[in-house]
DNA sequence: CTATGTTGTGCATACGGTTGCACAGGTAAA
DNA sequence: TTTACCTGTGCAACCGTATGCACAACATAG
């Protein structure tokens, strides 16, 4: 730890400012760096934080003028704009965000809550995406990003509604898109600005961006039958997300069009991740009529496919289809036709979507919803024979 | 927006707290929800916001014995403790942060800096996992996570500092590892608190966590050597950053040691990414003189180098190993040999270090190296004929 | 029974910035 | 020249919490 030179700060400061009698003694807090060390000498203490009062003391005006500089008033003459910039410049002013949230009530951050335990989220290449899009989008707008770990999904909850009952941020990105979420119950009763990403139950009034996702699953659907298949599976999500829900309408609403049958036997569940792809394929695969073709909800469960089919030594006997276009998926063995999930948009949009909401340029809920494409490689471009 | 009917709160007050004349008239802050409603009537306006002199009123005592309670100061009855408690129950009270940050000056968050644009960050999976490691040690320690976001390095440099200096941030974890970068100097000039995941260059006498990246270039080459190559070539990262640095010294000692002679031909730069790896490989491929196996310092490269070899039709004939494991290259055809970085960890003990020396409990700038290990699979696990 | 702690609580002030209102000085209209 | 209105700035109160110091009440020692 560095000693500093007294430097009476307050001997020079605008006479509003009285001597401080700072309640601490000479303190150092602990772990913090020199911007933090109080001197306790004959003299009144001293701390080398510069504030607005340094400031207007130089440029020798008032603290609320400096304040109304900062803000960009109009009512200040040019010259003293001018004399309080150079004021500002020379003392290497910068402005305590934690006063300013305090007294605007406004901290410009917003936090994102991701919905499943730390662990999980960054096993599927969609979380980093998504905040890569949040990310660019609040870079833009000056916002800042508090990212909500928790390991289980209540204290996901409660370290969310923390976040905003403490004002530490102004609003919330969730990505959860459970059919039931208590939480989001609890932010519309306490009426804090959020945004989803991933649709909510209409009844809600809630804001949210959302891809296209029965139209993905029909899409999908309809790309293996154009392919000739008739006997087509679907490994899907558990059924108490919303996303799984509507993938898999689309699905049925294509084979329902074309005048094929459901077969219940030829849904199951993936859990949305590899592991769990192998296995349902295995099921599939063990059936006494299996499919010809699969349409995975997502490329986690497809890549699973595609590895329990190497595994029975079939790849390339059975079409599958994935969902997201995730990076890698071009290079699994054979690539992977995918329907691309706009998963960047998604963030950015609800980014915007929020602070568009926190300054009351938007009211009331809005949901938006972007579209996909259909993105076709090696895995399912053959033609039943 | 909701009416809200009139609580007169400061009837209630501690005497000491005098009717509030709020230099706002009824205004509500764009876009913030009931909380922050003012209502402009005959009477003092009032907040809906609940804070310690509301608590104080309820439970009959002073704002600073409500504090004390708060802090879990020593010095209250276990009468006044309950009596508060409870108010701050039955009121639902939850302290302000900014309040709080700004009268202790500490927020209890860490800011996040990737170095490298928000883009690039998230292509490789080593970001979201040290990522995880960090969010999951914070969390046990109670702290906040702020991402600094930004399009350049320049931007980023900014985007942390001002973090810092508005004291929106108590330290940072940078997971830069440039050999010369400003940021670092100015954190340093600037007193800041922050620790580097990978090392710095020796004389800055600041605080990093690292993992062991000389040995991993040696037991990259060893096993490779111990496979019967002796023409093993090396695809880089750039030599600014450290990490390239280091993991190319294993490889020249191993090398060294070995009595094998140092080709400068097939030493080439694969810019840590999927498509660099396979441009060096076909370079490598096309030299008189081809090597018979490559290490890798990173897996993105690895993966990038099996891909070339496939479009060469030359799978399996070049021993490939990469480093860092990431969960993906156990699916490369064929599966990668890989050295283990223990990523997470490296998120996790960089998080706990900073915790500690802004709480005191570390003092002074230090270093932590964390081993790494092996991993043999079938992409370098043959002998060479 | 007085002198000397000890314990628990309250008062006042500080943290750094924002903003309603008052007011001085200047300008333009009557 | 008087009245009316800007314009620019300062004053003072406020945001919600933390804490040094003073002090009252009570316990203990001499």
């Amino acid at each position: 730890m560095h000693t500093v030179a007294q430097v009476n700060v307050h001997d020079h400061l605008y006479p509003l400012c009285k001597p401080p009698k700072t309640p601490f003694g000479a303190h150092i807090f602990p772990g913090l760096c020199k911007r933090f060390l109080y001197i306790k000498m004959q003299g009144p203490e001293v701390t080398l934080l510069t504030t607005i009062k340094d400031v207007a003391a130089a440029a020798g005006v008032a603290p609320s003028t400096v304040s109304r500089v900062l803000a960009g008033s109009s009512r200040i003459s040019p010259q003293t704009h001018e004399k309080v910039r150079a004021a500002m410049k020379e003392l290497k002013y910068h402005p305590n965000a934690n006063a300013r949230s305090l007294a605007k009530k406004a901290t410009h951050t917003i936090g994102l809550v991701m919905a499943r335990p730390v662990e999980q989220a960054f096993a599927n290449p969609f979380f980093p995406e998504v905040m890569r899009g949040i990310g660019s989008a609040l870079y833009a707008q000056g916002y800042n990003l508090i990212l909500s770990m928790a390991a289980t999904p209540a204290e996901e909850r409660t370290a969310c509604l923390r976040l905003l009952r403490h004002s530490r941020v102004d609003g919330v990105i969730l990505t959860t898109s459970r059919i039931k979420d208590r939480l989001i119950d609890d932010l519309i009763k306490e009426e804090y600005p959020f945004v989803l990403i991933g649709r909510a139950p209409d009844q809600l009034g809630a804001s949210w961006v959302n891809n296209d996702n029965v139209a993905v699953g029909a899409m999908a659907t309809e790309h293996l039958m154009s392919r000739g298949h008739r006997q087509i599976a679907i490994i899907n999500g558990p059924l108490d997300t919303l996303v799984s829900c509507d993938r898999r309408q689309g699905y049925v609403d294509a084979l329902t069009r074309a005048g094929l049958p459901l077969r219940p036997d030829l849904e199951v569940d993936g859990g949305f991740t590899k592991e769990g792809g192998t296995r349902a394929m295995h099921d599939l695969m063990g059936l006494p009529n299996p499919p010809t073709a699969v349409y995975c909800v997502d490329d986690a469960m497809a890549v699973g496919a595609l590895i329990a089919l190497k595994e029975r030594g079939k790849s390339g006997s059975v079409a599958i289809v994935g969902v997201n276009d995730d990076p890698l998926t071009a290079l699994t063995d054979p690539p992977l036709t995918t329907v691309r999930i706009p998963v960047f948009d998604l963030g950015a949009t609800a980014a915007n979507l929020l602070v568009e909401t926190l300054t009351g340029r938007v009211t009331g809920p809005r949901q938006i919803i972007l579209p996909s494409q259909l993105v076709v490689r090696e895995s399912s471009n053959w033609t039943l024979g």
